[in-house]
RNA sequence: GGCGGGGUGCCAGAGCGGUUGAAUGGGACGGUCUUGAAAACCGUUAUACUCGAAAGAGUAUCGUGAGUUCAAAUCUCACCCCCGCCGCCA
């Protein structure tokens, strides 16, 4: 969400970002509604002034004097009525159409269709040079027995799996290593929850656009894809001190999704799955465009920091405009080397909104004169489980099949191979 | 799941259906006094929107939504949340 007075002075702006982001949607038709919805809106405030005024008096008077105006006040009241409803379905059709401006991405943020133009900006790491024919993750993971993805369908579904004995020790080494590492940045551990309402889900931005994408209970309630949202959240409502900003949280929940309209993709083992697990960066700073760049750059080095304690090869991709969701104003993704496919692959998604989620969601701050404002808001990925094993498992697999354990987890596991 | 109590401003806590955006106390901030501090005293202390260059004016908000009424924090209904007791349960 964007300031409607924003919106009104700056409608190019919009339209160009619409344009950028490949999103549809008409400015034009906003700012008529609005225009509709003021005049509205002055016209019922000056009738209910006067009604207030009339129904105020009525209290002091007596006899004849006071049902006279009794019946004026009647009369008042329903020359409103028609008016008021006017006014309230106008208003929603304004939030429903509010909901759909896209907010405007950085000027860094380059052109593109779709991920395919993505910018390479950064890589780290050797890619590994095998002298034999690297194994699919899959097919490592089930001569070593750490997944079951058979028995995952029979009992989960479509997408369904168990992780197993070292995979499970790993998933808890990596996740216990991630966790201690950001507390160490100075960020609050939580484990946030799933299960959300509605209002954290369309104060993100993932609803109402991504419907599809979220699992929805019979008691309303929705299962959320990632902390962010449960973490956004949090906050809601409430004004924050200026000296208690940046907030940053890193937390640990399951995730949910969907995946509507991608039966085809990655059928099969644990890159795009149902269910699965992730430790999320979650920061609310100060409201400069500057102060969000600075912590975009930094929950983007922290993600970095982990990829290289586990020595995955990766690069970081700044996403085009049309792989930006609505309220994104700049996206880097880190992606990891997967051996079996010779190409990187998403593994963590790294963001900045300025105030479109906060304005959604009314967090907002003091600042040093006593102004509230919106906080800014950002959020990446610490570590999302198992996706990660993916690359991890292929980039550290042995000729013989069986996968030395990265070094930084081996005290999690107790050895130095998985065989 | 059953029964009972409750949700008011930064906090605590009043509030016969009419002049209540809301008493009172505390806190915070500003001031007087003081060498300084404390105490005392005086003052300030919600948010959003609309109109306006501004000063200011208006509208809305007492968990949320709907309703009754000329008028709702106060009455009715639904929902959400919190507290207590019983039952069940990792």
């Amino acid at each position: 969400m964007l300031d409607i007075k924003f919106i009104r002075e700056n409608s190019d702006l919009i339209k160009e970002a619409a344009r950028k982001k490949r999103i549809n949607f008409d400015v034009d038709k906003l700012i008529e509604i609005d225009d509709t919805r003021r005049e509205l809106l002055k016209f019922v405030e000056e009738k209910r002034a006067y009604h207030n005024a009339v129904s105020k008096r009525i209290g002091s008077l007596r006899g004849e004097e006071r049902n006279l105006n009794i019946r004026a006040a009647e009369q008042l009241k329903e020359e409103l009525s028609d008016k008021e409803k006017e006014l309230k379905r106008i208003e929603e059709k304004w939030y429903e159409s509010m909901l759909q401006v896209p907010n405007i991405p950085d000027l860094s943020v380059p052109e593109g269709e779709s991920d395919v133009d993505n910018q390479e900006i950064k890589k780290w790491g050797e890619i590994p040079h095998f002298d034999f024919d690297p194994k699919n993750h899959i097919e490592l993971m089930e001569s070593l027995g750490l997944v079951e993805l058979e028995r995952g369908s029979k009992t989960a579904g479509f997408r369904g799996y168990f992780l197993k004995g070292d995979a499970v020790l790993l998933v808890f080494g990596i996740m216990q290593f991630t966790l201690e590492k950001l507390i160490e940045n100075g960020f609050e551990p939580l484990i946030a929850p799933s299960l959300v309402k509605e209002e954290s889900l369309l104060g993100t931005g993932w609803l109402p656009q991504g419907k599809d994408e979220v699992y929805k209970t019979q008691d309303d309630l929705y299962l959320s894809g990632t902390a962010e949202v449960p973490m956004m959240g949090f906050h809601m409502n409430e004004i924050l001190k200026e000296e208690d900003l940046p907030k940053t949280y890193v937390a640990f929940s399951p995730c949910f999704r969907r995946e509507a309209g991608s039966y085809g993709k990655d059928t099969r083992g644990l890159y795009r799955l149902h269910e699965f697990m992730k430790i999320e960066q979650a920061v609310l700073c100060e409201a400069e465009h500057q102060e969000s760049v600075k912590w975009h750059e930094e929950i983007t080095r922290n993600s970095e920091d982990i990829m290289q304690s586990l020595k995955i090869p990766y690069r970081v991709v700044v996403n085009c405009g049309a792989d930006l969701g609505l309220g994104q104003v700049k996206k880097y993704d880190i992606e990891a080397w997967v051996p079996s496919e010779r190409r990187y692959k998403e593994t963590h998604s790294s963001s900045y909104f300025h105030d479109f989620q906060t304005r959604r969601l009314n967090i907002r701050y003091r600042d040093k004169e006593g102004k509230i404002r919106f906080v800014h808001s950002l959020n990446n990925t610490a570590i999302a489980v198992p996706r990660i094993l993916i690359s991890l498992l292929e980039n550290y697999q042995q000729k013989d099949g069986k996968v030395i354990v990265p070094e930084i987890l081996r005290k999690y596991l107790n050895k130095d191979i998985i065989s």
